[in-house]
Order: C-alpha cells, then sequence, then structure tokens
DNA sequence: GAGCCGATATTCT
DNA sequence: GAATATCGGCTCC
C-alpha cells in the first residue's frame, strides 16, 4: 500500500477508488467506500503547496499516506492523503465516499440521515475527522485513520472543482456505476 | 432540481 | 482587504 502511494497523485487517484477509509473516533469506529478523490501535485498552481512549505500545508510534505487536513472557506474540514516520496509535495484530496460501517454514528455526527459523506466538508465530519488528525499515517494499522485496499471501481475524469488555476487538468476521479458493499443501501447523488 | 447567498478561518497580496 | 480544494437553507421553477 505504501508503494502504491509512492507516486504522483494523478496516478494513484483511480487506484484510491474503491478503497476502504475508516476511522476510530472516541472509540466509535466508522468506515466509507471511497468514490470520488482529486489530485493535487507539487507544481501545480491550484495546489496549497505550490507557494512553498507552510504551517498549514507542512503534512503535505510528508511521507507518503501522511493525513493533510485543513480548514476550507473558515467552516469545513477537507482531508488529503499525502502521495509522492516524503518532500514531494502531492496529494490527493478525498471528496467523498460510500458509508458502509458506524452509519448511526455518521448520522449523529451530521445531524440528518441522508448525505452522509457526498462531499468534502461532508466526508470529514461523517468519519469525525478534525485538524486534529492532521499528520496522521493512514497506513498505521492502530492509528485514527486507516486506509486499506478494497475493490477497483470503474471511473471517469472531470475537471477539479471550486479552483481557479490549471482548470483545464482533469484530476478529479469519480467512481461510476454501483458500489456494492454489505449493510445498509448506500445512499444516491 | 437548479441557482443564489451567508457563514467563517487562514493565507496571501 | 480579498480569495478560498464548501455546505445548507432558501427561493423559484
Amino acid at each position: 500500500m505504501r508503494s502504491l502511494l509512492t507516486r504522483p497523485a494523478p496516478e494513484v487517484g483511480p487506484a484510491i477508488l474503491g478503497c476502504v477509509l475508516s476511522t476510530t473516533i472516541d472509540g466509535e469506529t466508522t468506515a466509507v467506500v471511497i468514490t470520488e478523490v482529486e489530485a493535487y501535485t507539487s507544481d501545480d498552481p491550484a495546489s496549497h503547496s505550490f507557494r512553498g512549505r507552510t504551517t498549514r500545508n507542512a503534512s503535505m510534505f510528508g511521507m507518503p499516506g501522511t493525513l493533510y487536513v485543513y480548514r476550507s472557506y473558515g467552516i469545513h474540514w477537507c482531508m488529503n492523503v499525502t502521495t509522492s516520496p516524503e518532500g514531494e509535495a502531492s496529494a490527493l484530496l478525498l471528496r467523498a465516499g460510500t458509508p458502509i460501517a458506524g452509519r448511526e454514528v455518521m448520522v449523529r455526527r451530521r445531524g440528518r440521515g441522508d448525505h452522509l459523506a457526498d462531499g468534502p466538508g461532508k466526508l470529514t465530519q461523517a468519519l469525525g475527522v478534525t485538524g486534529d488528525l492532521d499528520g496522521a499515517d493512514v497506513l498505521d494499522d492502530h492509528g485514527p485513520v486507516r486506509l486499506e485496499p478494497g475493490r477497483a471501481l470503474a471511473w471517469e475524469t472531470t475537471p477539479r472543482i471550486g479552483i481557479s488555476r490549471a482548470v483545464d487538468e482533469h484530476w478529479r476521479f469519480v467512481a461510476t456505476g454501483e458500489v456494492s458493499s454489505p449493510g445498509p443501501a448506500p445512499e444516491g447523488r
């Protein structure tokens, strides 16, 4: 898994779709199948790391599998997983997932029963991810956030969302078709 | 279902 | 002082 992540984000993106992302916060475990990501590279004008290392984006320069959590629009948390070798600031923004475990916990955290994790801010809220987890290693089996292999999914690329630079790079990867999963039926989109 | 708008923190100009 | 890797609630079809 670590070697998989030690590549540029646009290559890792499609492989991450279908993987299982789980968190254990305050003894409560939740998990989703990743269905939507965006890639950001070190020489990418739209990336937080483009202007060099700062206190906020330091985790982006860490080893592959490092979690980078930042606050978006002052209100929401967004989570990334660092790719590429240490020192190279390439990362995947995790945008959405399908709940497969701990659904009740997500509903409580979100304060509603639908649209649990179909957006970047919603995903972090449903999983209980906050800035406290910035810098965690997602490949640590005993860590609070874990990334595990899953089923490969069909996918397509689209332009990235909410940015103004390098809009022509189609580095948003969206899973298409059904996510086969145990448990309650996943919500649609 | 699509489209507008306010909330709010951190960074950069 | 402006911009931003967003969301939820509101309106108006």
